[in-house]
DNA sequence: CTTCATATATGAAATCGTTTCATCTTTATT
DNA sequence: AATAAAGATGAAACGATTTCATATATGAAG
């Protein structure tokens, strides 16, 4: 009997779908980083990877959850490298240093990621802030932040809204890092945003 | 000889035009409160409002444009709530105690106006953020945290940028206050919050 | 109070983007 | 080589945005 086809969500199995599941992702984010986000239209993405319409959507349900797919897997590249660079951090660095390092490393690799400030701020807007403490909309707290903290105070329970608001707030200042027009203003948000992280750091690690 | 019909841009200059602009806001902002920025559109908002589709073109270059101003008006109301706020404020007042005032004050207004995140996420996603130095596309740093210290600090030519940050930082924690689903998640996320302001007056005042 | 220029409003139709779905092709397995 | 499941197709349905030719309302001038 000639049953169903395969369901909607279903991760890919064979190379093929794979790949054209990178290549949607891809040809996301380099519109988003070209055109922004208004330019990423179903058709637009179709065209640009060869593909038809139809097939984006075994990929996603629709075009808002593709979106929040490239922001994910962009993020995750982004934060795989700062995990890296972090790896070589001796044991017994000081958190303070550790923060700073991880911060340097952040924009670093945010700055060479073209699509990061649009593809976070659709994020922002497609995934509304929620508080379940559990899990927030956004990678780089779960996925980086809170890690951090868990690594470098061992016997803390920091509390996920303190992460949270550390997270939200330093993705605002990356975002105007990246923005910054000349190298002055660069090295004063910069500067800023480091005091801050500093800041936090400090309160966080004085409640554990 | 029969000429054109008013521009597109043009303000509007009869009563009734004034009535109709503003209901449109009005629509915008229930729209956004009661069932998000998504649910926004043209035919909804004429229906609600009793107008055709296409008289909002008279009064909004496009859909975008109307939830700009939406936000813009929105928030131009609650800035005019902080300002009368501040006004009853001695001149000896410490900066300290007013920017601890100001937050006071912000937060009950930001709770009083259902559409605040909605409009405020829909804002930065469509007025991506640009330091041109002058303008901002938030009128909370232009309307308010830029007067402010420029009344409390006198002798201040505070940087542009350093406003920025504060605003967009305040912006995301302010949003986290409004989502925080118990009375203890708020008060934390208060605390915190009035902490980073009060670290970045000092970080400000310091300077000048 | 009539006229007339201009402002404001209308809504059907054009346009464009999203999404569905019946059908076709490819892949891997036997 | 046969076959079942995965993957891909693209025309068509749907829905939202936007335009525009036309209609009505307003207020100032006579």
């Amino acid at each position: 009997m000639k049953e169903d086809t395969a369901p909607k969500g279903a991760r890919p199995r064979q190379q093929r779908a794979i790949e054209t599941r990178a290549s949607l992702l891809a040809a996301v984010e380099t519109i988003v980083a070209e055109e922004g986000t208004q330019a990423v239209t179903t058709t637009r993405v179709a065209s640009d990877t060869g593909v038809a319409v139809g097939t984006i959507y075994r990929y996603f349900a629709d075009r808002d959850a593709m979106l929040l797919a490239a922001y994910d897997t962009t993020v995750a590249r982004l934060i795989d490298t700062c995990h890296a660079a972090l790896e070589n951090l001796p044991d017994e660095t000081p958190v303070e240093a550790a923060a700073q390092h991880l911060l340097g490393v952040y924009l670093e690799a945010a700055e060479a990621t073209p699509a990061h400030a649009g593809l976070l701020a659709t994020m922002r807007l497609l995934r509304p802030i929620e508080v379940d403490r559990s899990s927030t909309g956004d990678r780089v707290i779960t996925d980086l932040v809170a890690p951090f903290f868990e690594r470098f105070t061992r016997e803390a329970n920091v509390n996920p809204l303190q992460l949270q608001l550390l997270g939200a707030a330093l993705g605002t200042m990356v975002d105007l890092y990246l923005v910054a027009p000349t190298q002055a203003d660069r090295a004063l948000v910069r500067a800023e945003t480091e005091a801050f992280l500093l800041f936090m750091v400090e309160r966080i690690v004085k409640e554990s």
